[in-house]
RNA sequence: GCAUUAGCCCUGUU
């Protein structure tokens, strides 16, 4: 069991769903005995995976069983994956059915729901939770705090986040990077740079190494209000102070000089980011790392779409078409977002011809569209009066099972 | 005993 379960969780981790499923129905057979630690792996790859409705099923299987009866990591899996998902009513179900077993909630459910709370635009909601833990110890922690600490900041509340930052402090809960990190993060997207940057030196001050998403976030504030030289530098301060760049790194800044007109630039930071790609990867043959700030090819098609994007903003149509053509070359074959980025713009551009066939060799390519890039096609559509294709095209959505918005 | 659950940076339509 032990096996099966590390299995069906890296068969999740590369997406292929079906084949943990059919390795999961292998338990309780096979001289495999049920368990509850499979029956969590399971629900683990299945909500990851978006398919929510199916975990709770097996959550439900769960509950019918003798020996497997959901203990508290299936709760918080299932509390953090629908929390995040926005679907509350389920997700306090879950607690409250918890508290109804006699299982006492941890750190890590309530962390969970105060994120989730905070990321749907419910800061008062996850600030009273917070509220009502804080003074049992063992309920709240360092990420609790940073969790909050985040959700106050995206929600603009940078005082009480900055009041929470101090209490924490006073606690003994000393702020790590991550802290750190999401408070400069809130600072620097307001247009806080200065404050943003004095938390980089009380940082450094206390010892703590600020990391690639610590410069990220100040290269993408100092990006935000034009200050492209700045940022620049940043970014060349960075490599001084052997912090890896990933691909944030440079979806930000290649995506604001082409927003601000340099696209030279941009041509050339793309260009260092795949020389500098080159060499890691046969430095240490797998160093699609996180951790050392290199993502994998998924964090590529980000920074090839944002500079399509880039030259699209730039008027550049010509220029993001002939690089769209180019990246399969490059080893990264164009995405769902690349296409649409590209026939968006020449539907916008009033070339619908070569948008309509665009979208046909996507769907050739296998690349099912989703309700963004039918929408991208239908606007241009829509302008014209092509209201057959229209028609066409929205029935074509809906027997795909989507639903037009 | 071991294994499964929480926090920080990026992209497409309106």
């Amino acid at each position: 069991s032990p096996l099966l379960g590390s299995v069906i969780m890296a068969l999740g981790k590369v997406n292929m769903i079906a084949e943990a499923g059919e390795l999961f129905g292998f338990m309780g057979i096979a001289g495999c005995k049920s368990n509850t630690y499979v029956y969590n792996c399971f629900i683990t790859v299945l909500s990851e995976a978006g398919f929510l409705d199916d975990a709770h099923v097996i959550y439900m299987q769960m509950c019918d069983t003798k020996n497997c009866q959901p203990d508290l990591v299936t709760f918080n899996i299932l509390i953090d994956k629908f929390g995040k998902a926005g679907r509350f009513a389920e997700a306090f179900y879950y607690l409250e059915a918890l508290k109804h077993k006699g299982i006492e909630p941890d750190v890590k459910t309530y962390t969970s729901l105060i994120g989730s709370l905070s990321m749907a635009g419910k800061v008062d909601q996850a600030y009273e939770m917070f509220h009502s833990i804080r003074e049992k110890r063992h309920l709240v922690n360092l990420v609790t705090h940073t969790e909050l600490i985040k959700g106050l900041g995206r929600a603009g509340k940078i005082d009480s986040a900055m009041a929470l930052f101090r209490e924490m402090k006073v606690l003994s809960f000393d702020p790590d990077v991550a802290t750190y990190n999401v408070l400069i993060d809130s600072l620097v997207k307001r247009g806080g740079f200065e404050d943003g940057h004095k938390l980089l030196e009380e940082m450094e001050r206390n010892g703590l190494t600020p990391n690639h998403r610590t410069f990220n976030s100040l290269i993408s504030g100092l990006a935000k209000v034009n200050k492209l030289d700045a940022a620049d530098g940043l970014y060349k301060l960075m490599l001084q102070k052997g912090v890896v760049p990933n691909f944030y790194t440079y979806a930000n800044l290649i995506g604001s000089f082409c927003r601000g007109g340099q696209v030279a630039r941009a041509c050339e930071l793309f260009k260092e980011m795949e020389a500098y790609y080159d060499v890691k990867s046969s430095e240490n043959g797998c160093s699609h790392v996180e951790e050392s700030g290199l993502l994998g090819s998924e964090g590529i098609a980000v920074v090839h779409n944002v500079f399509l994007k880039g030259l699209v903003e730039a008027s550049m149509i010509k220029e993001a078409y002939a690089h769209f053509k180019q990246m399969h070359e490059r080893g990264c074959p164009p995405d769902l977002i690349s296409f649409t980025t590209i026939f968006g713009a020449l539907g916008k551009a009033g070339e619908l011809k070569r948008a309509s066939f665009l979208f046909q060799m996507m769907k050739d390519a296998d690349i099912k569209p989703d309700l963004v890039a039918y929408n991208a096609l239908l606007a241009n559509l829509g302008k014209i009066r092509k209201l057959k294709e229209v028609r066409d095209l929205v029935n074509e959505m809906v027997s795909a099972g989507l639903n037009p918005d």
